[in-house]
DNA sequence: TTACAAAATTAGGCTCGGCTAAGTTTCTAC
DNA sequence: GTAGAAACTTAGCCGAGCCTAATTTTGTAA
C-alpha cells in the first residue's frame, strides 16, 4: 500500500549495486566497500560515492568504515531484480531454447528493461515456477522468497545419498562442465569418497561414477535424499 | 565482413537518436534539429550537442544550420533497432498474449537490451516474419527492408476496394479505436464516400459500414485489392 | 533591401557515475 | 602500545547527456 509512493525510476547502476549488496549481506553480514567494488568490477572510491547516494535515497544504511545493509525498500528492489533475473532465465531456457549456461548475460541486461507486466506474463507462461534452471529460488509476485539451507557437496559424508538442489555459479564454463556430468538440480548423488585438504570427491549418479574437484563440489548445494541414486 | 570492426557499445540515447533520424530522413530529406528534438522530447541545444558527437563518431553527417543525414553505419544501427523493435512487438503479441496496442512501450525499452542472438531466436520462433502486428516491415538479419509504397485511406477514391496494409501509429488509444472497427492489416475495405475538407470517410468492411475521420484515415495505409470485401 | 522571426548553435551549468591521487581510519602483528 | 598494512573516504577530475540563456544564421515579408 505504501511502497509504491516514491517511484523515481532507478538506474541500471543502482539496481546492480542493490543486487550485489543483497547477495553479500544475505547471510546477515554487512557488505564491505571492497567486496561490492570487486563484484561490480569498479574501484572502491566509486562504490563509496554511490553508497552515499543510495544512503541518501534511503535504499541502504551506511556506517562509515564499517559497511552497508539494505533498508526494507532497498531489499525490495533487490528482490524484484532477483525475481526478474530468474524468471527471465527460466523463460529463455523453457521457451527459447537457451542452454542453462548461456542465459546469465542475457538476463543480466533484460532484467533492467522488462516491465512488471511482462515478468508476470513470462511467469504465467512458465506456470509460476518456484525455482530457475540453476535451482535458485524465485521470489513470488509479493517478493517472498524461500531460501532453504542446503549443504555443499564438499561437506557431505561418504556413504550419504543426497539430491542436488542448486548449482551456485553463473559462469558458463563451470555450468557446462557440471552439466557434462548430468549434475543438474534434482539429480540424486551418492558420495563414495572424499579426500582431505580440499581433495577430490568421488560420487555416483545412476550407473556412473565421477571424480570432481573441491571447487566444483562447493558449488553443488544438496539436500539429504530418500530413495536410491 | 568489415562492419563488425569498431564495436564500442552504443548508448540507449544514441540508438534512440539514430532511430528518429532514420524515420525523419527516410523520404530522402535531411532531418532538422527541431524535428529531432520534438520527436525525442528534448530541447534543440541538446540535439545540437548530440549531433556533433554522432557526427564525430561517423554515424551521421551534419551540415550546420541545414540538417543531418545518416551514414551507412548510422543507417545500419537504425535498421538494427527497427528489426529489434518489430520482432519484439511480434513476439509479445504472438507468444505472450499482448494486445497490439500495448507492445510499443515494452519494445521501446527491450530493443536496447536484447542480444542479436535473442532476436534471432524470437524471429525463428515466429517463423521469421516479414511484418510486425501493425504491418510494418521487419528488416531481415542482413538488415534488408522492403518499404512498399502504400496509399493512405484518406486518398482512396469512392468505389475503390483496398486492403489495409499498415497502421501507421504507435499510440495505444488510436490503435484500440482502429481495432474496434476491425481495421487490422489484411482487412479488405471498400470506400463508400469521402467528404471534402478533411471530412469524414465512409467505408464498408464485410457486412459493416463505418464512418471515420480524416486523421484516422491518414494512418491506414492501403494497397489496391482484388477480391470482394 | 532591410528588418524581423524562426531555427540553429554556442556558452555555460548541472547530475550521474565512473576514475586517480591523496588523506583517514581500522586492523594486525610485533 | 605502536608501526605498518589494508580498507575506506575525500578531493578533484572527466565524459555523457541533459538544461537555460545568449548568440548567430537563415528565411521571409514589407
Amino acid at each position: 500500500m505504501n511502497a509504491a509512493l516514491h517511484q523515481e525510476p532507478l538506474t541500471r547502476s543502482v539496481e546492480d549495486y542493490l543486487k550485489v549488496i543483497y547477495r553479500l549481506s544475505r547471510n546477515g553480514q554487512t557488505a564491505s566497500t571492497s567486496d561490492i567494488a570487486q563484484h561490480l568490477e569498479l574501484t572502491a572510491p566509486s562504490v563509496s560515492g554511490m553508497v552515499k547516494r543510495l544512503s541518501e535515497q534511503k535504499l541502504l544504511e551506511h556506517v562509515p568504515y564499517k559497511g552497508v545493509v539494505l533498508t526494507d525498500e532497498g531489499r525490495r528492489v533487490a528482490l524484484r531484480m532477483l525475481r526478474r533475473h530468474r524468471i527471465i532465465e527460466a523463460y529463455l531456457v523453457g521457451f527459447l531454447g537457451y542452454a542453462w549456461d548461456d542465459v546469465h548475460q542475457e538476463a543480466e541486461r533484460l532484467e533492467h528493461a522488462v516491465s512488471e507486466g511482462l515478468i508476470g506474463r513470462m511467469a504465467d507462461a512458465l506456470g509460476n515456477p518456484s525455482h530457475d534452471p540453476h535451482g535458485d529460488p524465485i521470489p513470488d509476485a509479493d517478493l517472498f522468497i524461500s531460501e532453504l539451507e542446503y549443504t555443499p557437496l564438499c561437506e557431505i559424508q561418504p556413504g550419504e545419498l543426497v539430491q542436488v538442489r542448486r548449482v551456485d555459479t553463473s559462469e558458463a564454463e563451470r555450468l557446462r562442465y557440471i552439466a557434462s556430468f548430468g549434475l543438474l538440480p534434482g539429480t540424486l548423488v551418492q558420495l563414495i569418497d572424499r579426500q582431505p585438504f580440499q581433495g577430490p570427491i568421488t560420487i555416483r549418479t545412476g550407473e556412473h561414477q565421477h571424480v570432481i574437484g573441491h571447487e566444483i563440489a562447493m558449488l553443488l548445494l544438496c539436500s539429504r535424499a530418500e530413495g536410491r541414486p
